[in-house]
DNA sequence: TCACTTTCATCGGTGCACTGACGATACATG
DNA sequence: CATGTATCGTCAGTGCACCGATGAAAGTGA
């Protein structure tokens, strides 16, 4: 009795394709670098020298585990961590040229994944898709940070 | 240079909106009960008795994973885990009287966090979300079971 | 009856993700 | 300068999710 059709639960599909994400990656693109691991490599491709914080902001990584993530690049060699000489707190983070062959190396494969993952959508209902998790993830990440007023509050 | 734009990524997006629906149950259904617990506990209000691995096909859990949930449930006693007398090697799981109130009490706040998850979409948008994410989600899990042949393959 | 194979649960190992607490550094005010 | 606050990184703890290996139980076939 009320037991509850969870196919019809966002949450309850939003994990089954975060799984699905993860297995088509393990068989698509890589065994060794995961795809979090990977969104730090590009966030670092974009702006070398980043500090670990921001890095892990722009990639959706809250500040635990993107320590984690940072850890093992650095211990296999991709990445460099040096402290702002500016500012002792921060950690600066830059990409070894092991780093950067093995973005550009994934990138293509990254690009087929995609493809596969989104196979079974038409052309305009993939873009529909993307818009829709965009909104709904941005608006549920808004939830957190009560506010970030530009202009004065209350 | 080469740097892309993860926001065009559905992989990326997939766990970006997992994240959100991790944080929103938090604070709005439980912060004992998981989402992929909840779910365990719905499975076996729909089919009281079920076998461990049949649960975890349900609810799309592995063995190993779907084992650690149970195990954790069981510890709070909301199910009981007995061995199957016809086949030895199963698990039959079944609730518990406090695993029952527990699902009926959690069901009203899942109700009310999806529509939060949902709100930034129209009504139709959200059906069409749904929609496509089962369809990404179904595909990319049929990738993993390799056929399951009714008919005679080629 | 005796292998061969399949299925199920468990265990160890790895990785992501959160919380809460801690220490170090920086900044802001008086 | 000293005190208080905010920020950054780390650590400990918990939970989900995978893989591969192992052992027990069941089924299959000679």
């Amino acid at each position: 009795m009320a037991a509850v059709d969870l196919t019809t639960h966002p949450g309850h599909l939003a994990r089954r394709l975060q799984q699905a994400h993860y297995l088509l990656w393990n068989t698509m693109v890589s065994e060794e670098t995961t795809s979090p691991q990977y969104a730090v490599l590009n966030a670092l491709v974009a702006e070398p020298g980043l500090d670990q914080r921001t890095v892990g902001e722009r990639v959706g990584l809250d500040r635990s585990t993107i320590a984690e993530v940072v850890s093992r690049l650095g211990r296999r060699g991709l990445l460099d961590k040096v402290r702002d000489p500016q500012d002792g707190r921060r950690s600066l983070l830059r990409l070894t040229d092991e780093g950067l062959r093995v973005h550009r190396r994934l990138g293509v494969r990254v690009a087929r994944m995609n493809q596969v993952f989104l196979a079974p959508l038409a052309a305009d209902e993939q873009a529909v898709f993307i818009d829709l998790m965009r909104r709904v993830a941005d608006a549920a990440e808004g939830l957190r940070n009560p506010a970030e007023p530009t202009a004065a509050p209350g």
